[in-house]
DNA sequence: TATAGATGCAAAATCGTTTTTGCAGCAAGC
DNA sequence: GCTTGCTGCAAAAACGATTTTGCATCTATA
């Protein structure tokens, strides 16, 4: 007589198949993975073995297994992609490439790499992330103002790196603070004086970082300050909207600095079906280095810090915190690249 | 004297540590998870035991972990999405959402996301892929012929669903195959005469179909075969290129089907850049509902699954599997949308 | 009719961790 | 001098799975 525990409701897990069918969890073993061949389990017996596995619904525990049979990978380190679903797609490609690039390069240790999204604000919520029971480090991104606030009060109980936030006590790779200057001051160079800002709602640090740093440094140079665009949210439909919207009400502008390269594409539409031509009447100035940007009509200028070059450096942070154990929340810096293309005034390239 | 175990090279766990600093491995854990107050031991203890793990340079073990403090995630599901490197970025961002919001709809288990990623046609490489180790179930896409060879040898020990691609024995997710036929009909209705593909290379199975499918009613219907421009990769640049050296080569086209977004995007420029106009001159398709498609200049028309759908099928099928147990290899087709815009000469919309 | 081998399965060991339990040793109170 | 209570830690139990070992029972051979 196999050793049964009786449980009340019979879960699923080899034991409560073992139960049901009334055999030995060894022989439930042997017959969910194939080997009732070799192990010389009866006909018979793998019949009721199947049955009750199939009534059950029963589905391994991956973390057993692994702890079992791990072999090469029992040293597995785990790595989280923490990010809210309201991510701007490419960053999150980016940073999946280049931690597996990080990792492939590395070391005695297998990784494997776990994905995590919460809904905006709700970082909090997330199972495992103050226990550390998921994941052995974490790269952060997109997390809104609540979710920096819940991050300054607590402690993560392994290694994390934040992109583009800065938080005491956490490292961090982050944009230059002063990303919002250049455009200001490329646009003025290129004769522009009634200025403009096209950035969505809600605001995160570094867009705020971005626009807080153009306006000051437009007013500077222009002598009166930029008209701030608000669209809904970041996609090439709000910019879109936007654009249009501000251009209905009578809004002048010929120099105009969009937040990101969707709401710059929008932009693109709402400015030439106004009549208005790139960048004669109007010169624009997108962020960031998408791939896209060259292929825009007329081709994007753009000031940023390299996609690639984040999260390269995230990654080999991350990395490097793993082996070294903690460093204190060191933050570094991403330089910016700029791109000067035709629609600001530039030869086109 | 704590119990210890004499192994030749101490491994960085918690009974490494327990043996290098003389004491169990209970004390370890207690201070390791900062619980030495409340389980009263001495700041002496304490000490050592930070120095043998801080030399050790211990990492949890995260699958013992979860094991025994599993709580509400013991009965985790782990969801894999299994893709190449190569992957067009904006599949992947979709799948990722379409199984977080499946996921967060379902059901009774947790479930977390973990992305595999390989070298394009080293799909059998891929630890845990034939044990079943390190996932409960698995979306595979974008992999190369020589993978999908692979996979038509083994037996997978976990549901899975490929996408877009058709093979013996599994669940599949595929658009439909004549997905190159009406491009070919669009075209050819908007009076174009001398038609061209452009598509990447290598081929995948599934744009194989749209190539292969495209020229057959190309041929059908103008009754000469479309001239095929191949790209060296997917890429904007590449389209781009590789529609320039076309031109320059004397070849002619008024009708031109492109594979994907970012091909269509660079061949608009090679378009532009040699005075011609976009559909007057030459008509233009593309395939897919990308976001950025209706901010074309003019307006892309694109004939092709809503990859938001195709992920929600994909999604809804792996979670059938999983909650219904093994259901022999079902194939979904997705219907094709259509949005036809100015690019080939239909009312922009 | 002993005996050797095959058959079918139960029991135990193990993976790395956390938590609970138990138990010495010591100080304080009567 | 004897209980009482605290301190500090070792030992054991548990999480869910896989693999190894061992042991009855049957079958075939001499």
């Amino acid at each position: 007589m196999p050793k049964s525990r009786s449980k009340s409701p019979v879960r699923a897990t080899v034991r409560g198949i073992a139960d049901a069918a009334g055999v030995s969890i060894g022989s439930v073993s042997s017959v969910l993975n194939n080997r009732h061949v070799e192990r010389r389990i009866s006909p018979a017996t793998v019949e009721k073995i199947r049955a009750a596995a199939a009534e059950l619904g029963y589905l391994p525990n991956i973390s057993a297994r692994r702890l079992r049979s791990g072999g090469s990978s029992k040293n597995t380190v785990v790595l989280a992609l923490i990010t809210s679903f309201e991510a701007p797609i490419p960053l999150v490609k980016h940073f999946i490439a280049a931690l597996q690039r990080a990792v492939a390069a590395g070391s005695d240790h297998s990784f494997s790499l776990l994905i995590e999204m919460f809904p905006a604000g709700h970082l909090q919520e997330m199972p495992g992330l103050l226990t550390g029971d998921h994941f052995n480090a974490a790269l952060i991104m997109n997390t809104t103002a609540a979710d920096d606030a819940f991050l300054t009060r607590v402690h993560l109980p392994y290694p994390s790196v934040l992109v583009n936030r800065a938080i005491p006590g956490y490292a961090s790779v982050v944009e230059a603070v002063t990303t919002g200057a250049r455009p200001a001051e490329i646009l003025f160079r290129s004769k522009r004086q009634r200025l403009a800002v096209l950035h969505g709602s809600p605001l995160t640090q570094s867009t705020r970082a971005r626009v807080d740093t153009f306006m000051q440094r437009s007013t500077q140079l222009t002598g009166s300050a930029p008209a701030e665009i608000v669209a809904e949210n970041l996609s090439e439909t709000a910019g879109y909207e936007a654009l249009q919207a501000f251009l209905e009400r009578g809004g002048k502008c010929d120099g105009l600095y969009a937040v990101s390269d969707a709401l710059a594409l929008g932009a693109y539409r709402a400015i030439k079906e106004r009549g208005l031509t790139i960048p004669a009447d109007m010169a624009v100035m997108g962020v960031g280095d998408y791939d896209i940007s060259p292929f825009f009509d007329p081709p994007l200028s753009c000031v940023g810090v390299s996609h690639r070059e984040l999260a390269e450096q995230a990654s080999a942070l991350l990395l490097q915190q793993l082996a070294r154990g903690a460093e204190p929340g060191r933050t570094v810096a991403v330089p910016l690249v700029e791109a000067l293309r035709a629609s600001s005034g530039h030869p086109s390239g």
